[in-house]
DNA sequence: TCACGTCAAGCAGAT
DNA sequence: ATCTGCTTGACGTGA
């Protein structure tokens, strides 16, 4: 068990996401701007090694605007020992990594230009993971996309526009349960056809489920993610205090985690903590699984390999 | 230096 | 119709 948390840390007084406006678009502010990312990415893994924290989600904003028509630079070539020397501290640290495209990559979307716009931000994600030399395990999560109307439609549109992409992606690519439309049975069922690991999402399974128990969804989803594919991933929040809403928590609540340790044991999985305050919340929740065997499995066969 | 309108991209639900 | 939430604030113009 790993714990980890996205893109962006709070201490380290860099940013890895930094962007600009497309208007101002140039080669050297692209330039810039990556090498300032990905020297902010070094710091902020240092960071997490130093403080147990093994688990991150790299910022869909390492490269912008990397899959629009715009981007002529060739940043795979022109950055490749620097993603390659990142890549070189995750392996030797042992960090497990994933990525989330944002909301406009849909797989399943009903307008073809969509999803072709999706396919190319896909493979730029493939790209940094596959330039750093990560192996499988370093994931991609999607949701599985719109309803338009039709889920059962959707679905099928879902499974066959999967199928048809390239290995290079399919590998890396994993479907996660959300708060509206596909739900945890949703993606086992496209799981079931496709064999795409399902990573699970607590918060979303709280709020759009099919009356699961933690116990049947762990033993359902965990079932789903191959040797290759490293232990299952979970994303975890907790809705705000005093608010049915869909928005995350400020902080973590300490019991509410220990809680979900005691809940989830003795299945193995690496969770990423989804909540605003980022690292500080990361770094309370390691505390408290300081207690959990899992967790200091994960940290002694770190140290190991050091 | 700072306020504030806006930022590549989609979808669904609430208001 | 418009706004909000999603991984989330922050870019950058105009004064």
């Amino acid at each position: 068990m790993k714990i980890g948390y996205p893109c962006i840390n709070w201490a380290v007084g860099c940013k890895a996401d930094k962007t600009f406006r497309l208007q101002s678009y140039s080669e050297q502010r692209l330039i810039e701007t990556v090498a300032n990312n990905l020297h902010c990415l070094s710091k902020i893994l240092v960071f997490n090694v130093e403080h147990n924290l093994l688990f991150f989600r790299i910022t869909s904003d390492l490269v912008p605007f990397a899959s629009h028509p715009i981007c002529k630079v060739n940043w795979q070539l022109y950055f490749d020992s620097q993603l390659e020397e990142v890549g070189d501290l995750i392996k030797r640290k042992s960090i497990r990594i994933s990525m989330h495209p944002d909301q406009f990559t849909l797989i399943n979307s009903l307008d073809t230009r969509v999803f072709e716009n999706s396919v190319k931000e896909l493979f730029y994600h493939v790209q940094v993971l596959d330039l750093m030399g990560l192996d499988p395990s370093a994931k991609i999560q999607l949701h599985v996309g719109g309803v338009y109307g039709n889920k059962e439609k959707s679905t099928i549109r879902f499974i066959e526009r999967f199928e048809k992409l390239d290995e290079t992606l399919k590998k890396r690519l994993v479907i996660e349960n959300d708060d509206i439309n596909y739900n945890l049975q949703d993606c086992l069922k496209i799981s079931a056809e496709t064999g795409i690991p399902v990573l699970f999402d607590v918060f979303h399974h709280e709020i759009n489920s099919s009356g699961e128990t933690t116990k049947e969804a762990f033993k359902a989803f965990t079932k789903t993610w191959k040797k290759k594919d490293g232990l299952p991933m979970v994303d975890y929040s907790s809705h705000r205090i005093g608010e049915s809403s869909r928005k995350h928590a400020e902080s973590i609540r300490p019991e509410h985690f220990k809680q979900f340790l005691q809940e989830t044991n003795p299945f193995d999985i690496d969770v990423m903590l989804e909540i605003k305050d980022k690292e500080k919340s990361a770094l309370k929740a390691v505390q408290i699984a300081l207690q959990d065997y899992r967790f200091k499995r994960a940290l002694e066969g770190s140290v190991r390999q050091l």
